[in-house]
DNA sequence: AAGAGGCCCTGATAGC
DNA sequence: TGCTATCAGGGCCTCT
């Protein structure tokens, strides 16, 4: 669920909370996440001191003194909550679906801190938490990647040189992270509306101007949905304070049957499977 | 090598 | 009401 927005925001919050304090303690309820948890995570983590909360694409990056790291995964349904111990301000929700209430089940770990906790809920348990002892291991972790849309490096080079001689199409490029990090399924067919191009499409056949308009609507539709704070889909009416607004830009995502939001278009808005995730798009506007 | 599909898992919702 | 089927923001693994 997470696509690299809302994992931003949930970093900005967690570098608010978290960042320059101890962990005491850390407590694990269910070891079977995406990975199985290994046994010497707890002792790991314990004691170690936050130097700084990264992000690469959809992944956290928690950065301890002497060079050791703890990589998070959200999966699907992943969750991160802030309870603070004062009773007058008890909860800060950190998680980018931003219910007012820490949820009771699926609390899998728990970092504890002086003043706070951290509390991971993840009912899917697609999510993951990973220790690495070094920063070569690190970034080997993430060597396979291909750029996020904000690095310079995503450029029009780079598309054609991956495109090329390869028979996918379109959406399935922005789906896939060795091409392109942190898009997922709600704004790859958010990136594709806005760029004007059916998601159909062989990749290769796409012309320099299309090429051009998917890098430049890749980074302004992720910086425009981190600057609103993520998208929200779910527990709409539970969504308080700064939650995701983002929901209420989407032109094309869960809008089959509806109309097209370009005023000049009498388009209605198609749902459709591309290797069992859905995509949606607009015939006419984005004609194959 | 590239690409499609299965699968991990729970919960919400639709249809009967 | 209660069953079953389908779908959900991800990504690893296997098979062709």
């Amino acid at each position: 669920m997470p696509e690299l927005p809302e994992v931003e925001i949930v970093r900005q919050s967690l570098s608010k909370n978290i960042k320059g304090k101890k962990i005491n303690q850390v407590l694990v309820r269910n070891r079977n996440l995406r990975f199985r948890l290994k046994h010497s995570f707890e002792n790991n983590l314990k004691n170690k001191f936050i130097l700084d909360i990264k992000r690469f694409s959809k992944y956290l990056i928690i950065e301890f003194e002497n060079n050791s790291f703890c990589i998070i995964h959200l999966g699907m349904s992943g969750t991160i909550h802030i309870k603070k111990n004062k009773k007058e301000s008890l909860i800060t929700n950190t998680s980018f679906y931003h219910s007012p209430k820490i949820p009771e089940k699926h609390n899998h770990v728990e970092f504890l801190f002086s003043d706070l906790k951290l509390i991971y809920n993840d009912p899917r348990r697609f999510g993951f938490f990973i220790f690495v002892d070094n920063k070569i291991n690190l970034e080997k972790r993430f060597k396979k990647f291909g750029p996020e849309p904000f690095d310079k490096r995503f450029n029009l080079k780079h598309l054609t040189n991956f495109f090329n001689g390869k028979k996918k199409n379109i959406k399935n490029f922005l789906l896939d992270q060795k091409f392109v990090s942190g898009i997922g399924n709600i704004y790859a067919s958010e990136i594709l509306y806005s760029s004007k191009i059916n998601p159909l499409t062989q990749a290769k056949n796409l012309n320099k101007f299309q090429l051009k308009k998917i890098i430049k609507n890749s980074k302004k539709i992720l910086l425009k949905a981190i600057k609103q704070g993520g998208s929200t889909i779910r527990d709409f009416k539970n969504t308080k304070g700064d939650a995701g607004h983002f929901q209420k830009n989407f032109k094309v995502y869960g809008r089959d049957n509806k109309n097209c939001k370009r005023s000049s278009c009498s388009g209605i808005i198609h749902k459709i499977s591309q290797s069992k995730r859905s995509t949606f798009f607009c015939k006419i506007c984005q004609k194959y």
